[in-house]
DNA sequence: TTCGATAGTTCCGAATTTATGAACAATGGA
DNA sequence: TCCATTGTTCATAAATTCGGAACTATCGAA
């Protein structure tokens, strides 16, 4: 099993970023680990809108949201940790992943250092 | 050949926006449709940032493009005029297009509606 | 240790989407 | 009527995505 890497910011891109968040589930993920205030495991996940996701499904889009830079993942134990880029990818592309959750209708959580 | 049709404002989705513009052939058309005065036909197109795009696929960015909602196209004699759904796209989704050009680096003409 | 349970990943075949050359359609001008 | 130009549609190959089954990693209990 090949170890976890992410991507170092600079080799973040938009098309990447835009690419993750254009799946609903994906984006529905994405928000709620960006809005909850500590990182959360994959499983949390299984049920997303109203929809089963299959969990082959699920780690396949954790890959996709992990390579295009969203997220991060850690092991802890026999668990995922997973938690928003947040921050970086604030710095990097000002604004970018705030005005498509606001698309979205979605809310940060209050303590996301790009909340306004 | 059926006739082309473009989606109502409302039926205009976020993911097909996010998809549309995360590939970057089709922002880079989108761009410069938007950063342009005026309405531009597809075979400007043709040379897209150092590529040569087939036609056959220059008409489905287009087309894609147009049901996403982004852009509008005429008929004008033998060509197609396409202009950007700028205004329209900006009231429902406020900022979302203007930020993912900013994160591509690109500047919107100055007559553009939603340019701060 | 060894066994079992839990959480995710990988593999692989089916289904869907995308790319592009070739044929086609629509329009305008000679 | 014929031809040139612009763009669409069709057909097929290539790439991507989905999801079940098998596998791996880790922890805790016996």
């Amino acid at each position: 099993m090949r170890p976890i890497s992410h991507p170092s910011i600079e080799d973040v891109t938009v098309e990447g970023i835009l690419h993750a968040l254009s799946d609903p589930v994906r984006a529905a993920i994405y928000a709620q680990l960006d809005v909850a205030e500590c990182s959360q495991n994959c499983s949390n996940f299984l049920e997303v809108s109203d929809r089963t996701i299959p969990k082959s499904t699920l780690s396949q889009h954790f890959k996709i949201l992990r390579e295009a830079g969203l997220i991060r993942s850690e092991r802890k134990g026999v668990e995922m940790h997973n938690t928003g880029r947040c921050a970086e990818i604030d710095k990097r592309f000002p604004g970018l992943v705030q005005s498509i959750l606001s698309a979205y209708n979605i809310q940060r959580h209050p303590t996301c250092p790009t909340t306004k």
